[in-house]
RNA sequence: GCUCGUGUAGCUCAGUGGUAGAGCACUCCCUUGGUAAGGGAGAGGUCGACGGUUCAAUCCCGUCCACGAGCUCCA
């Protein structure tokens, strides 16, 4: 057989050689360097064969980004063994230290237990330990095969559910391969794990830049009906810069947490009293959703939006007559019993909103219509779920629900999309993904409504409008409503948390269950279809990412405080108070410190709180009719004018700006 | 909802089987200072809640609640 080396040269080689074998025969010293190979574009290594007349390139540290793979992969692997031998020298019998699977994730890898007892945080730091005495032991790694019968018989006499039940899923007639590191030897314990690969060839080429992280439960296979067992999480770089850089990145997410700085800037809080996931929002969160609300109105009225109002309440019936219940009942606050009639609190506004659709007769002119409401719902997330803004029982949706008839839907799917991105420049997001979240055929009369043909031609019409639309987007199996599919706006939160901030949603069903119609030019009744949009999210997971995305360093126009006026004396307030009136006068929001502190202790005061502008009025000042100030937004000045200031900053506000030009 | 962890003053955190402390913040007094902490005094806590063990519990045990990490779920 041969293979091809990546400048084009032919190489020989005996029949089923592996990888090393290819490094081997280019030279000794690659061969020691060899980490993995790369075989027709796709990363394997050294321990498998390689295919006759493949081109192959050796890989060696060199290929950084992609051994770092395989470099993980195989510490998962070594997590294992160590946590085997770490329970076994305890005394825990072999086989009751049970493994899941343990694959690679971004920045590093997991490993799932099935165990005899509960890790703790102490654990890992020993765990740790084993792990890099395996690697100084420098361990090689074997590969071998069995046939899918041989391989399910050995984990079948193991007594072994999870990896007998792996084996069970993959075809009939499957070869499946094995990973072995090390043989039984005093209290290292050989280890050796189904694995489809690929591994680095022994572990002393692992760096020892690596870190366990975490301890977590997690469901077999993510399941919630089946066990949980213990995730070990672990980050690993092939430098030690590189897992300082990334460690540092973590603390700086925790700095931008929204839940530290809503504290800190006095934004919103949670008190136990009135119950989880249901924030309080403190006079200055109070402004950012005003003004994100003044935003929406004015954008939604000049997009034909018009305003409604419902109630927080409705009798059981409406949510029988859209379908919540049973489909959303799992996610709504039980029910009150008044009068024998039973009250649910709203989780969506959709079927009022249905309702103030069929309060009077429609015509195919009236089409669409687009009704608004950021109206406050409920839902009864799970407590494990919540999580500070982001994630909510009480929430004010940025909702709206059009009625369009077919022929409209395009269109109008295709400007609530244009809505959402115009937001997003405004804010400055760039990193999102958008999501098609479709069905799953098996959930139909369950998680969905039961109507096959009609997801499937929804899907399509919804798939032709983003096509139209040049929207990149990525499909998504079982994600949809159950109403209809809809596109989620994938975000990240500092922490990395990965959440749907805007939605745009199809309904083919609420309508027809409301018996909403049109009367077409034809005079024939006509059922609309319904879009459900909320681009600016829900205000909560909207403030609370805005929090995350600004570092709390709001632009003006959302700043709670835009200016802070700092007397430099007693004899100044005056002055100062002239100052904040004149700023209040063109529309900001403005205060004095008139505190009885030092000037430098204010100064660092407003800087700690991210006050934009920081006004210092003294003599000179005072005497000039103008400001000085220092911000966090444009290069301090000095002597600038007061009236130029105010329209200075009343212009920023007003405009939205993001970036700030000059005073004139 | 599940697994693990945490819960002491408004915030960040010490601490002990004999009913508690620091810094910052807060209040008052002195200081009137030109761009990130001037000085002093004072007030502030049923040590998350409820049970149990104990002569005695903030500390040990149990249950619950809340929060955090992750899983599941979702705007």
């Amino acid at each position: 057989m041969h293979v091809v080396l990546p400048d084009g040269k032919r190489l020989d080689l005996p029949e089923g050689a592996t990888g090393a074998q290819v490094a081997q025969a280019i030279g000794p010293g690659l061969a020691r360097a060899a980490l993995g190979v790369r075989v027709d574009g796709l990363v394997r290594d050294l321990l498998t064969e390689v295919p006759d007349g493949a081109t192959v390139q050796v890989l060696t540290a060199r290929d950084d980004e992609v051994v770092v793979d395989l470099m993980r992969h195989t510490l998962a692997h070594v997590l294992a063994q160590a946590v085997k031998e770490h329970l076994v020298a305890e005394g825990a019998e072999p086989s009751d230290v049970r493994m899941g699977i343990g694959p690679t994730i971004e920045h590093g890898f997991y490993y799932d237990f099935d165990l005899p007892r509960s890790l703790t945080p102490e654990d890992l730091s020993a765990i740790e330990d084993r792990m890099r005495a395996i690697i100084a032991a420098d361990l090689p790694l074997r590969r071998f095969t069995l046939p899918r019968d041989e391989a399910l018989d050995r984990y079948r006499e193991q007594g072994d559910p999870y990896k007998t039940e792996l084996i069970q899923d993959l075809p009939e007639g499957e070869i499946i391969s094995f990973y072995q590191q090390g043989e039984g030897d005093g209290e290292r314990v050989g280890f050796t794990d189904l694995c489809r690969g690929p591994h680095v060839p022994r572990t002393g080429v692992l760096p020892s830049h690596f870190r366990l992280t975490t301890l977590a439960g997690a469901y077999w296979r993510g399941d919630e009906k089946r066990p949980m067992l213990q995730r070990v999480y672990g980050v690993a770089f092939t430098t030690a810069e590189a897992l300082e850089e990334h460690l540092w990145r973590t603390e700086e997410a925790k700095r931008r947490d929204h839940r530290k700085l809503g504290a800190e800037l006095d934004i919103f809080v949670l008190d136990e009293d009135i119950g989880p996931g249901l924030p309080l929002w403190l006079p200055r969160g109070a402004i950012i959703v005003e003004e994100l609300e003044r935003l929406a109105k004015e954008v939604e009225e000049r997009g034909g939006y018009q305003r409604v109002r419902s109630p927080h309440l409705s009798k059981e019936q409406l949510f029988l007559k859209s379908g919540h219940l049973p489909y959303y009942e799992h996610d709504m606050f039980p029910a009150m019993v008044l009068d024998d009639v039973k009250y649910y609190v709203k989780p969506m506004n959709c079927p009022f909103h249905h309702k103030i659709y069929a309060a009077r007769p429609r015509s195919y002119r009236d089409l669409p219509l687009r009704l608004a409401e950021y109206g406050t719902c409920y839902r009864y997330e799970d407590h494990g779920a919540l999580m500070g803004l982001l994630r909510v029982r009480s929430m004010q949706m940025n909702d709206a629900h059009i009625y369009c008839t077919h022929d409209q839907f395009e269109d109008e799917f295709l400007k609530v999309i244009e809505l959402y991105l115009a937001y997003f420049e405004l804010f400055g997001i760039e990193s999102y993904v958008m999501r098609f979240s479709k069905h799953a055929p098996e959930g139909l009369g369950q998680k969905y409504v039961d109507e096959g043909e009609l997801w499937r031609s929804t899907e399509d019409m919804v798939r032709r409008a983003l096509v139209k639309g040049k929207v990149s987007f990525y499909e998504a199996d079982d994600e949809a409503a159950f109403y209809g599919p809809k596109i989620d706006v994938q975000i990240k939160s500092a922490i990395g948390r990965e959440f749907t901030l805007a939605t745009n949603q199809v309904d083919f069903v609420q309508p027809g269950r409301f018996d909403l119609v049109y009367v077409d030019e034809h005079g024939e009744r006509q059922t609309p279809l319904c879009i459900h949009r909320a681009p600016l999210s829900t205000h909560e997971r909207m403030v609370g990412f805005l929090i995350e995305h600004y570092g709390g360093d709001f632009p003006l126009w959302l700043a709670p405080e835009q200016a802070r006026v700092v007397p430099i004396a007693d004899r100044h307030v005056g002055y100062a108070n002239d100052v904040a009136g004149a700023l209040r006068d063109a529309g900001l929001r403005a205060d004095v410190d008139a505190g009885n502190e030092r000037m430098n202790a204010k100064v660092r005061a407003a800087e700690l709180y991210k006050v934009p502008y920081i006004v210092i009025v003294g003599d000179k000042e005072e005497t000039a009719r103008t400001v000085s100030f220092r911000s966090r937004k444009e290069d301090d000045r000095k002597g600038v004018d007061l009236a130029a200031f105010a329209r200075h900053l009343a212009e920023q506000a007003e405009t939205r700006a993001a970036a700030v030009a000059p005073i004139a």
